[in-house]
Formats: C-alpha cells, sequence, structure tokens
RNA sequence: CGGGAAAUAGCUCAGCUUGGUAGAGCGCUACGUUCGGGACGUAGAGGUCGCAGGUUCGAAUCCUGUUUUCCCGACCA
C-alpha cells in the first residue's frame, strides 16, 4: 500500500474525549473515529488489524472443527421471549418496532438465535457433537460507554455455541475452546489470565473468564504469586485471618449514636474495632423482597455472591426512602433484632464466632452494644458473601492475593440446558429417548482486544504491533521523495517485499519528522528506512522497541525482515 | 440510573466574572526559504459561538429549557 493513496488521518495533539491510553493512540494514529457515543467507525489502520485479527481466530477455529457461519443482527423479540431473557435483559437492548409494529432488537449475543435454528434441525445424537461461531457486530445499549473501543455501543464480538449429546462430549468441547482461545490470544499478542468467573444469570459451569492486565480496565482479577489461583473479584474466595475473641455474652444495650451513619465513623465514635461491629444491609431482591445482609464490619458484601445464593434475578441496596418505609430508619441504624420487616436473614461467614458485637438498633441514631447471634438475633443462612481483599491468602495455596485491573477479552462456560429446555431443542439419544442438547457458549470480544493490545503493547511513541495482527508488517519509509536514487531502491525494495509482507510504503511528500512521527503511530514490526546511504545500497531498520535503527545492506535487511516475521 | 464537568474554526483551547458584533496555537491552501524526529516566513481560506426560547437598544457572554459528549459510581449473557 502506498501511503500516498491510503488514509490515516493522524494528530500531533491528544483529543480531549480520550482517558484511556489506547483510545488517544487509536484517534491520534487515525486508527478509529467516533460517530456517537460509544460508536466508531473502523479506518483503514483499524480495520486491518481487526480483519487479522478475526483471520487469527478463523484458523484457530478451524483447527478444532468449528464451521463459521453469520446470523442476522436484526431479530424478533418474540425468539427472546421464549428464553425468557426479554424482560431480564432489560435496558441494554437496543429495541425497535417494524412498520407492522412487530418489537424487534438489535441482537447483543446469539443463544437464542443459535439454539432456535438448532431445536428445529439437530434431531439426533447422530448429529453431535457440534459447534458453530461467527465473528459480527453486537449491539447493546450501554448505560455508560468508554475508553473507545473497550466498551463500546456496537462492537466486534466473536460468539461460538457447542452442542452436545452429553456431559463428556461437552467437556472435551469446552477443553478444546479453551486451547483454542490460549492459542488465539497468544498469537494475537494478548498476555491473559484465565480465571474463574461469574457466568450471570442464566447460570452455567466452568466460567472462565480471559483477562488482559491493563493499566486501565473495568475488572479487577484476583491472583495469587504462582497463578494456581486467579479469580474475578466478583467471584474471588480467600481466607479471611481474622480471630475473633470469643467473650462472655454480656446484656444488650441500647446507646445512642447521634449521626453515625458509617462504620468507621461508628468505631471511631463507640471507640471499639470495626470488626466488633455487624454491618446490617438490606438489599431488595428481585424488586419486590426485602433481604438483610449481615457481614463483619470491615468487610464488603460482594453482590455476585449474593445473587448466587438467593437465586434471584436482581437485587439492588434498598433506598433512603424504602428503609424509612420499611424500617423506619436512616441508612446506618439498620439491624438484625426483631428485623421482622425481613423476608430472610442471611449472613457473611465472617459474622460466625463474634460475640457481643455492635448492631444496628432499627432506630435512627441508636445501636445495640453486646448483641450475640442466636440469643439476640438469628440467621437463617451463611454463606461467603465478602468482597475479597488483597494480600489475604487465596483458598488454594494459601497465597497472598494481588488485584491487579484488567480487561475481559475473552469468556467460554458450559452453558447447559437453559436454552434448550426454554426453546425445546431436544435429541433422540441411542435409546430412543428424548434429551435437551447440551450447550457450550464461547466469546472474545475481538474490537475491545484491539484496545487490550494496544495498552500492552505502547511504546514511547506509539505502539508496536504483535506481528500477527499488526495493520503493515513492514512500514518502508523514503526519505526524500525528489530523490531519485532513493526512489529508484524504494520502488524495488517496495515490489520485492509485497510479494511476502503486507508493505506501507510511505511515498509522501513530507518532511522526516513527520514520516517518523507517523510511522511509530502505524506501529509495524519493522521500519525500513530509505535515506542517503540509498546509493551504497545501505538501508536502516528499526523495530517499534528498538532504541534506534540499524544501518545494514539490502540483502541483511531482507534476512532480519525474513527473521522478524517469521 | 445517581453524582460531576463540558459544548466557541478540522484539532487543542482562550474570550464569559464586568453584554458592544470572534481570537490564539496546531492543521489546511498558495508562494518562498528549508529538508533525517511533527521546520520558518509571508499571504489566505475557514466559525448558525450545540439547539430553542427569554431579558436587553444590543447576547458567545445573563436567565430558562433542551440535546449531545466526557468523567466518577451503580449496572453489565
Amino acid at each position: 500500500m502506498r501511503q500516498s493513496k491510503f488514509f490515516m488521518p493522524t494528530s500531533k495533539e491528544t483529543p480531549a474525549d480520550a482517558v484511556a491510553k489506547s483510545h488517544q493512540l487509536m484517534l491520534r494514529g487515525g486508527y478509529i473515529r467516533q460517530v456517537t457515543a460509544g460508536v466508531y467507525a473502523y479506518l483503514p489502520l483499524a480495520f486491518r488489524v481487526l480483519r487479522k485479527a478475526e483471520r487469527v481466530i478463523e484458523d484457530e477455529m478451524g483447527k478444532i472443527g468449528l464451521a463459521e457461519m453469520d446470523m442476522p443482527h436484526l431479530l424478533p423479540a418474540s425468539l427472546w421471549e421464549e428464553s425468557g431473557r426479554l424482560a431480564k435483559y432489560g435496558a441494554e437492548m437496543f429495541r425497535l418496532k417494524d412498520r407492522h409494529g412487530r418489537p424487534s432488537l438489535l441482537g447483543p449475543t446469539h443463544e437464542e438465535t443459535f439454539t432456535a435454528v438448532i431445536a428445529k434441525n439437530l434431531k439426533s445424537y447422530k448429529q453431535m457433537p457440534i459447534a458453530l461461531y461467527q465473528i459480527q457486530t453486537k449491539f447493546r445499549d450501554e448505560n455508560r460507554p468508554r475508553f473507545g473501543l473497550l466498551r463500546g455501543r456496537e462492537f466486534v464480538m466473536l460468539d461460538g455455541y457447542s452442542f452436545a449429546a452429553n456431559r463428556k462430549q461437552l467437556d472435551q468441547q469446552f477443553d478444546d475452546q479453551l486451547a483454542a482461545y490460549k492459542r488465539i490470544f497468544a498469537r494475537c499478542g494478548v498476555t491473559v489470565r484465565p480465571v474463574i468467573a461469574d457466568s450471570g444469570t442464566m447460570g452455567g459451569k466452568n466460567s472462565t473468564e480471559f483477562q488482559a492486565p491493563a493499566e486501565i480496565g473495568e475488572d479487577t482479577i484476583a491472583t495469587n504469586a504462582t497463578g494456581s489461583y486467579s479469580a474475578n473479584l466478583e467471584m474471588a474466595v480467600s481466607i479471611d485471618t481474622f480471630k475473633p475473641v470469643t467473650t462472655a455474652p454480656a446484656a444488650l444495650k441500647k446507646v445512642a449514636t447521634p449521626k453515625q451513619e458509617t462504620i468507621s465513623e461508628l468505631a471511631k465514635f463507640l471507640a471499639v474495632p470495626a470488626t466488633s461491629i455487624v454491618k446490617s444491609v438490606l438489599y431488595i431482591v428481585d424488586e419486590k423482597r426485602p433481604v438483610l445482609v449481615l457481614i463483619r464490619g470491615d468487610k464488603a458484601v460482594n453482590e455476585v455472591k449474593l445473587t448466587h445464593l438467593l437465586d434471584c434475578d436482581s437485587l439492588r441496596e434498598a433506598s433512603e426512602a424504602e428503609l424509612a418505609d420499611l424500617v423506619g430508619v436512616h441508612k446506618g441504624g439498620v439491624g438484625p433484632v426483631n428485623a421482622t420487616w425481613a423476608a430472610e436473614i442471611v449472613a457473611d461467614n465472617t459474622v460466625k464466632g463474634l460475640t457481643n458485637v455492635v448492631v444496628g438498633a432499627n432506630e435512627t441514631d441508636y445501636q445495640w452494644l453486646n448483641a450475640n447471634l442466636d440469643r439476640d438475633f438469628k440467621v437463617d443462612r451463611f454463606a461467603d458473601l465478602r468482597v475479597a481483599n488483597a494480600g489475604e491468602p487465596d483458598p488454594i495455596d494459601h497465597l497472598p492475593l494481588k488485584f491487579t485491573t484488567s480487561i475481559e477479552v475473552g469468556h467460554i462456560f458450559k452453558l447447559g440446558t437453559y436454552y434448550t429446555e426454554h426453546m425445546g431443542a431436544n435429541f433422540l439419544d441411542q435409546n430412543g429417548k428424548t434429551q435437551p442438547v447440551i450447550m457450550g457458549s464461547y466469546g472474545i470480544g475481538v474490537s475491545r482486544m484491539l484496545s487490550a493490545v494496544v495498552e500492552q503493547h505502547l511504546t514511547k511513541f506509539g505502539v508496536a504491533w504483535p506481528k500477527e495482527i499488526a495493520p503493515f508488517s513492514v512500514h518502508l519509509v523514503q526519505m526524500k521523495m525528489k530523490d531519485a536514487v532513493q526512489t529508484e531502491l524504494a520502488e524495488k525494495l517496495y515490489q520485492e517485499l509485497s510479494t511476502k509482507y503486507d508493505v506501507l510504503y510511505d511515498d509522501r511528500n513530507e518532511r522526516a519528522g513527520v514520516k517518523f512521527a507517523d510511522s511509530d503511530l502505524v506501529g509495524a514490526p519493522v521500519r525500513v528506512t530509505i535515506g542517503k546511504q540509498a546509493a551504497d545500497g545501505v538501508v536502516e531498520v528499526k523495530r517499534p522497541t528498538d532504541d534506534q535503527a540499524t544501518s545494514m545492506s539490502v540483502a541483511d535487511m531482507l534476512a532480519f525482515v525474513g527473521q522478524e516475521l517469521r
């Protein structure tokens, strides 16, 4: 490609709206342009990277025997009614009506669509195991799109679905996907950690996210030093190292704690450690059931764990208005003693073994002292409901957990029979018995992965693209367009290199500084500069991570390029 | 969805407090001088000041509404 014909509007200045480095780089480098919030035009550079990443995915999917296909983006809402997700998916979905008034939507994911097709066309165990995938644009009306391609309202995703007649087949399919995903990320130059993850409201097992540690990111992962344990913070389990001191139960006593709304304020006011306070948080479950959650004062409630325990579709903290209505107190005064308004009281394991604790008295500005479990309040269920803390021992090897912000670039899990049961995707097994098809679900955020790659491969002035997905493999930069000797050599090398590699030839009549700066933004694995030494058949070679270029003969350069791009 | 901020030239921003008819740098065009890390000079093109209404002799500036974008949080198969 001749750069004079290419389109990459670069700029010196950083756009004001971009915060993430990857976002800035892609805007400055002319990779993307925003069209509206969370929606971007992929300019030629980004498009090339995207296409190459897709080719890597197609290659690896082919290796594990998956056929690629393409589902429609425009879907009837009725499909989602069948699965029961129309209401659950809620505001995230782009909904529209066609001219006949039929409710429709733009596909945010395609479990339903695949299951519907399978339900009609897969009838025998002999047709399984089988798995299919597609790479296409998804639509999600995100509340808050951000960081460029990291979270868009329109984004490119690989989504794959496996269909199995039995658990063993599913396990094999899952393992194949896991291996393929590892190869895909390795080839795309993304450093990832597979972590234990939540599988969401539709259930599922072995939920594994591929997390790319980066400076920015929307997730936090907890890992130990050896990597024997790594989990998304929302699922992370850690060992509580606090050892409660048991004291003889003392008499319950009500004390005034005016205007003490938080645990730290309360601890200071009463001169007790936070570990002697039991925090009570009222949750509204599925918009109707008030559930009181107890946890030791120094810990925080993990809502994902709580959702799993309660097996609910939604939950949220009660609002001040609801607290006033149900309990008659401000936040901070809620407690488990005589909490008759709670449909259920659940507690985190940290509450076990505590004696003579401080709890809210269900009266604004009053707390009970010396409250004791079973004597003064009851707990219906105990479970691990807390957010793990950095530094706590992991549950496998008891090594301290380290927290890292990261980008979720992939997610695979064993979905099971949720959709197939709801949508009647059944088959006949060897015994002629009807069974629901067992599904697996696999996804990679392809456009998001671009952000992750850039975040992980930034250089001082630009980016160093991994060779398999670099927009160009070689950037041929001619210093002086008016120099006939340079032009002759450049044209010759352009032809020669183009037979084997993707070459961008900077044939623009620009100053050296402009060319180098743009070249840093293109981030090709090898830059070949044709300058003053062209007459001697000498060129300069530089990789994005090299501090300076190296002069070498054309022959050496060709060998070097071959080595680098092998 | 809650909280905060912003919207003026293609980009980055100033001007607004204290109303008087639009500015800078970069980019763009032409010419000249330069020519290996985003050159310099001269001359130019380019703006419904997000939109609507109000106050006023007069509004980028003050008031009201509205739209959009960004940030923090919540949410996120």
